[in-house]
RNA sequence: GACCCCGUCGUCCAGCCUGGUCUAGGACACAGGCCUUUCAAGCCUGGAACACGGGUUCGAAUCCCGUCGGGGUCGCCA
């Protein structure tokens, strides 16, 4: 086994053939985290041997997300490295040659069975109860037999010998895990249309980079019998295997679309901090056993560990994501957040006035913010002249006595040109129409923001000036009860 | 079906390895309250779990066995 002084390589090794997972992205976190927290290095490998649904637009995504997630690689695509090419269509050199050379060293044979053929064995076999594996019918061709399909141009695949033994994964979060190999069957190393099996790409490349740690779903514990046999008939040092537990659903079930948001991609459309999400990610199959939870990434860094890998699996909570978020921005500067939030106002069409305008507004505004898109909607009322009336609004600034008490405080805001507005005259207001409490500022707010609930009221009459302020009082004034008296 | 993994509040985790300090702790969510002459934020309080059954032991969430439940894998997908 590897020596403990050894440096770290991991890898994370996605295969183009949709977004990047949220399920993924914590897989990719968690070998990121090992490698930082360890000095070693972290590869990143593209899985591109599937050519019917690998793109290389999924490809582009996948890294984009990555590097949006903060997750540096030290080699693989747009980077290099010494282990290179990283993306495994781009290889097919070496897994061609190894193959050669297992079938020398007969550890490896051509097998001619075609797809048809071995669909009705295996349907034999699990008619009489037997396991639906491999039979092994190619394994001891003769060369004539070889050389005969060979003059009749039948594909062919290689499988690799898989002799009947028990096999014990030494797992870093599961610990022993005994495999029966009878079970498993000689499996396929290289397709007939040349390219690699996945466990065949996985393992060869994975010695060949020189990877000590395979940190990866939960799904490919199985495979791990395959993939140790292969690094000792290559004569190399098997990795360390480390299994991480899956990420469910709501429901408990597999994630997949149905339940809503899984991409990485659509969180960062979302305008979530891609810190929060790596945060969350973190804390979900993960601890560092004292409480803490919000975390920065150097944090995360100095404190992650593979002790601290639950084995159980955990449910995605958009919730506690939320929370995460929330809290990261309002921590942050609001230049910061302007920053990052400006994107989603131009995307809506909004003209915001000036950037000192949004980096004063979001000074109010970021302890409602979960989302940097939030922005749009939970201030409309900074950003838009016409900005809506919701229901509850108009509820509020229906009623009489309120017009009655907006329409005094004019009067009394006439001498206010600057800074926030006098208490006093609110006061006066107040006595003179003889509404208090919760009314008055309830109907202010209704008044200039078209919400009952929102960010600090105060800080909103500050942002908006007194210039803003008196016309839109004005306005619902006349909208509201002008109308009102008028009818009545 | 076979094999493998997992099983503590609704959810995420701590505790389990090295049995007693666990009348099981924290967080999210939820409910109530405080603060603010509004809402939000913040703060406080509350309800809420050791899957079940045996065994070992003076003593088990912690160790062992079984049952049940959930998930995964059985492809020329990865």
């Amino acid at each position: 086994m590897n020596n403990v002084k050894d440096p770290v390589v991991v890898r994370f090794a996605p295969s183009p053939t949709g977004m990047l997972h949220v399920g993924n992205a914590r897989t990719a976190l968690f070998n990121w985290l090992f490698a930082k927290s360890t000095g070693g290095r972290f590869i990143l490998r593209i899985e591109d041997t599937d050519c019917d649904r690998s793109t290389s637009e999924y490809t582009k995504m996948i890294l984009d997300n990555i590097r949006w997630l903060g997750l540096s690689w030290d080699e693989g695509p747009g980077k290099g490295g010494d282990n290179g090419p990283y993306l495994q269509s781009e290889r097919l050199v070496s897994y061609r040659e190894k193959a050669e050379i297992l079938i020398k060293e007969k550890k490896a044979y051509r097998c001619y069975c075609t797809q048809e053929e071995l669909e009705i064995r295996k349907q034999e076999a699990v008619s009489q109860g037997k396991q639906p594996i491999y039979d092994g019918k190619c394994r001891n061709l003769t060369a004539e037999d070889i050389q005969k399909h060979d003059e009749k141009g039948s594909g062919y695949t290689v499988r690799f010998i898989v002799e009947p033994q028990e096999l014990i994964v030494e797992d870093l979060i599961r610990g022993q895990v005994r495999f029966d190999l009878s079970l498993y069957g000689d499996f396929i190393i290289m397709k007939s249309n040349g390219y690699p099996s996945f466990h065949f790409a996985v393992a060869l490349d994975d010695a060949l980079m020189g990877v000590t740690h395979v940190i990866r779903g939960e799904d490919h514990l199985p495979n791990t019998p395959r993939h140790m046999l292969l690094f000792r008939s290559f004569g190399v040092i098997t990795p360390q295997f480390g299994h991480l537990s899956m990420i469910l659903g709501p429901d408990g079930q597999r994630l997949s679309k149905r339940h809503g948001v899984t991409s990485v991609d659509e969180y960062r459309q979302k305008g979530y901090p891609p810190q929060a999400l790596v945060n969350y990610l973190a804390l979900l199959g993960w601890s560092p056993g004292d409480g803490q939870e919000l975390f920065s990434v150097e944090e995360l860094i100095n404190k992650f560990s593979l002790k601290g890998i639950s084995k159980s699996a955990s449910i995605f909570d958009p919730q506690k994501l939320d929370w995460v978020s929330s809290n990261y921005i309002h921590k942050e500067d609001p230049s910061d957040i302007a920053i990052h939030s400006i994107p989603f106002l131009q995307d809506a069409g909004i003209d915001y006035v000036d950037e000192d305008y949004v980096v004063k507004a979001m000074a109010v505004l970021k302890l409602s913010l979960i989302t940097y898109s939030d922005v749009v909607q939970k201030g409309s009322f900074f950003w838009n002249k016409e900005y809506e009336f919701n229901d509850e609004a108009i509820e509020v600034l229906e009623r009489c006595e309120v017009g009655k008490f907006i329409e005094v405080l004019l009067v009394n805001l006439k001498d206010w040109v600057e800074g926030s507005m006098p208490g006093e005259a609110v006061r006066n207001a107040s006595l003179a129409s003889g509404i208090k409490g919760k009314e008055i500022y309830h109907g202010i707010r209704a008044a200039i923001t078209g919400m009952v609930s929102g960010p600090d009221l105060a800080g909103i009459v500050n942002t908006l000036g007194p210039e803003r302020v008196q016309k839109r009082l004005k306005c619902v004034l006349q909208k509201f009860w002008m109308a009102d008296k008028n009818e009545s």
